[in-house]
DNA sequence: ATTGTTTACTAAACACTGTTCAGTAAATTT
DNA sequence: AAATTTACTGAACAGTGTTTAGTAAACAAT
C-alpha cells in the first residue's frame, strides 16, 4: 500500500513548493510586503489552497526562520577547523555580522520578529534553534575558558553579554539607527567598535 | 485679527486629540493592532479626518516617538545631580534598561520599528531624538575619560560599544529571545549580565 | 464496473486594513 | 446677503489574513 507513502511525498512537495516561492518572495521583497496572495499567485495555487499546508502566515514564516537557523549554523560550522579557541571565537562574532549585514530579512526574522516566536509558542513548544545557536556560542565561549584565555565560568552570562552585544550592534545598523553616521561610516563604525569589544573580553573575561 | 491664531489653535488641539487617542491604544494594544479607524472611532471623528492632521500613519506613530524620547531624556535628565561619573554611567544604563522593560512598545517605536524612521527619511531630516540622547551617553562617557575612569578618547566607538550591548541586552529581551532561560530567571541573568559589562567597561575603556 | 467516500482544491465571502476623494454643511469674508 | 473658504465625512479603492461551502477528482468497497 504505496499509496500513503506518495500522499506524504506530494504533501511534503508541496509544503516545499509553498516555501520556495514564500522565501523568494519574502527576500526580494521583504516580510511585509509578502501576502498570502502574493505566494499563492508565484504558485498558481487559491490562497485557500496554503492554509491546507501551513496553518497561519505566522507558522509560514516560522519555517523560514528554521532555514534561517540552518543556514547560520552552516556558516559558523567550518569555525570548528580553526585551532586557537579565541581566533575562533573572534571569527565567529565575524560571521555573525557577516551573516547579518548580508540576510537582513532572515536576521529580522530569527531575532526581531515576533510571528515566528508565536507560531512557537502557540504550539507551546521551546525555541529549539535558538538554544542551538546559543549552546554553539556557550561551547566557543567554554574552549576559551579550557585554553586559560577567560577566568570568568559563569559561561552562560558570559554568552548572554556577548550576544546581547553582537545582537544590540548589528540590529542598530539593520533598523537604521546609526544615521548619526554617514553611510560610509557606518559599516567602517561597526568594525571599530567590534575591535574594541574583543580587546574587552580578552582582557577582563 | 485672532481668528487665524484661533485656528491655530484649534488644529493643535485636534493634533493633540488625535495623538492621545493613538497614545492610549497603541500602549494598551500595541502598534500592529492599531488602526486609523480603531482611532478615529475613539475620537468620534471619521478616520478621514486624521489625515487632515497627519499626513499617515507613519507620522503619526513619530509623534509618538518624538514624545518617547523625551520621556526617556527626561528620566535620564535627573542624572546629572550624580557626582561620580562612573556611578552616573552606570546608573544610566540601569534606568535605560528600566525604561525598557517598562516601557516595552516605546522601545520598540524608538529604536526597531521601521515606521517612524521612514516618517523621518521621506521629509529628509535627521533623526535628531536619536542624535541627542547618542549625545548624552558619549558625555556621560567624556566625563569618566576627564575624570581618569577610561583611558580610551575615542568617545564615538566607545558609545556605539556601549549602546549595542544595551540595546542588544533588553531587545533580546523585549522580542522574548530569552526563552532558554526560564520566565523568573531573565531579568536576573540580565542583571548579572550588566554587572559583568560594567566590569568589563571599568577595567578596559 | 458502479457505487460510496475521502481528498484536494477553489470561489466567494467575512471582517478587516491604509488611504483618497467627491460632496456637504458650517464658518468666514466680501 | 452672497460668495468663498474651511472642516469634515461617506463611500469607495485596493489591498490584507482567514474561513467556509461547494466541487471535481481520486480512491475504496461492493
Amino acid at each position: 500500500m504505496g499509496i500513503l507513502e506518495r500522499k506524504e511525498r506530494e504533501r511534503e512537495d508541496m509544503r516545499r513548493l509553498i516555501l520556495n516561492a514564500a522565501r523568494e518572495l519574502f527576500l526580494e521583497q521583504g516580510y511585509e510586503k509578502t501576502s498570502i496572495r502574493n505566494i499563492a499567485d508565484v504558485i498558481e495555487y487559491s490562497p485557500a489552497t496554503i492554509y491546507l499546508y501551513y496553518k497561519d502566515k505566522n507558522e509560514l514564516f516560522f519555517a523560514l526562520h528554521e532555514e534561517a537557523f540552518l543556514k547560520l549554523m552552516e556558516e559558523l560550522s567550518s569555525l570548528q577547523t580553526i585551532q586557537d579557541s579565541f581566533a575562533r571565537l573572534i571569527e565567529m562574532g565575524h560571521r555573525y555580522i557577516k551573516f547579518a549585514v548580508e540576510n537582513p530579512e532572515l536576521y529580522d526574522l530569527m531575532f526581531i520578529m515576533k510571528a515566528p516566536i508565536e507560531a512557537l509558542a502557540c504550539r507551546d513548544e521551546v525555541w529549539e534553534d535558538g538554544l542551538k545557536s546559543f549552546g554553539l556560542l556557550k561551547w566557543a565561549i567554554q574552549e576559551c575558558v579550557n585554553a586559560g584565555y577567560f577566568k570568568n565560568t559563569d559561561i552562560e552570562v558570559s554568552a548572554i553579554t556577548i550576544w546581547s552585544y553582537m545582537h544590540g550592534l548589528v540590529s542598530i545598523y539593520l533598523k537604521n539607527r546609526m544615521s548619526m553616521f554617514q553611510d560610509n561610516q557606518q559599516l567602517q563604525r561597526m568594525q571599530q567598535s567590534f575591535v574594541l569589544f574583543t580587546k574587552m573580553i580578552k582582557e577582563t573575561l
